[in-house]
DNA sequence: ATAATAGTGTCTATTAGACACTATTAA
DNA sequence: TTAATAGTGTCTAATAGACACTATTAT
């Protein structure tokens, strides 16, 4: 009896002015070796100490990137997703600011925007959709598009995150008094954009307490 | 270098006049043997088309029941989590009506309340916790909850069962808006509760097209 | 001053909840 | 008829959105 093949994949989304994207890396091995694909590998019990640790030494290694924020998507499995055999893979999500990917992802990375993927090995394709399920669901209600805007952001840039996630555009008014109800980022003193030739921005971060665990409003945007 | 050790395990969850409970089954197998535990057991890769039809099998062979709705939850994993070593598990709730459990389970299987378990081998507890969130949050906005109504109900049943979930009473008119709003239950024609002193309601039961996919509202209950 | 965008006050529309009323059954 | 619960109409409260206004910057 074979054993049953252990694996980690990962969409990596950031959001950029192109929209929402995922990082792809050409495959360094068979099967489906130099083909774009999520970063993904096996588990490795003699120095992961669960999945997750997996999925962020995996992403640390391929892409560069010490992700801020890692979540489980689903877990994958069967006998014909793999050509190795019958398979697991347990997906994640992680969303960083495309600020980070520019400074310290690694050149082989790219980034593909979700709306325009070509076809993807294994069964890639329904990880990442399944990601942007999630994110977009998430969206509606929580704290969750704030790990795509950056450090440090101002209200209209992170209103102009929602939207994207939303795909619609938002009410300023409301949009502003469910920030302050859900109560997950904070005003920094200092303001931005003193370039620029109209009223600067306050500027505003996530909450420590808030940058593990998502912030769920009761009623969503 | 030993191979990862790959499980499912299930949180079958009902709904009895003493509040939600969860199916414990006494192991026949060390580790744990005749400890109260989920079901569980290997996915079985001659077999197993996934790790979901691994769970309905398992729940199958060591309680009696084709569960109607089963959902995947997460997967534990780790090196500690299981004595035999380095362990995979992807874990499942099911929602069972009470009277197929009453009409159909095994005689092994005990209902434990989810608010008073005892302790609970591997990580079952954690698992059973994850479950109790996952069902309890998406019964603010979906209908999920009607997979706990049985196969037809009334509308004040089907309020009763909301209400046991979410752990608090709801307004009568504003919940029968919204069950309208979802659009995911039928009236039958009939009527119910002949036997009693008091005008009879309506029969509903859930569409047949939301049996395996929830119906979500724009805003929650 | 003007242009541009940030941020807020306030009115209106929509949605949720309270409450009371009618409906239908058995005894 | 009464008691009991089902189901609904309607008023009120809470929430969301529209819109206009003020604020602050560079030119």
């Amino acid at each position: 009896m074979t054993p049953i093949i252990c694996t980690v994949d990962a969409a990596l989304l950031t959001l950029r002015d192109e929209g929402l994207s995922v990082a792809l890396l050409k495959r360094e091995h068979e099967p489906y070796k130099g083909v774009a694909a999520l970063p993904g590998g096996y588990i490795h019990a003699d120095e992961d100490l669960c999945a997750g640790d997996a999925a962020l030494r995996v992403l640390k290694k391929k892409t560069g990137i010490d992700v801020p924020y890692l979540e489980q998507l689903a877990t994958f499995s069967g006998p014909a997703r793999d050509p190795r055999g019958w398979s697991v893979s347990i997906a994640y999500y992680a969303l960083v600011p495309y600020e980070i990917i520019a400074r310290a992802a690694h050149p082989g990375v790219q980034l593909a925007g979700v709306d325009r993927l070509h076809t993807l090995p294994f069964d890639h394709r329904a990880i990442v959709e399944t990601a942007l399920e999630r994110l977009r669901g998430k969206s509606q209600y929580s704290s969750l598009p704030c790990h795509l805007a950056g450090e440090v952001f101002t209200l209209p840039q992170l209103q102009k995150v929602y939207e994207a996630l939303m795909g619609e555009p938002l009410n300023k008014v409301s949009f502003r008094r469910k920030m302050q109800e859900m109560d997950a980022i904070e005003a920094i003193a200092g303001e931005m954009e003193p370039a620029s030739a109209h009223r600067p921005a306050q500027l505003y971060r996530l909450k420590q307490e808030f940058r593990a665990q998502l912030r769920l409003l009761k009623r969503g945007l």
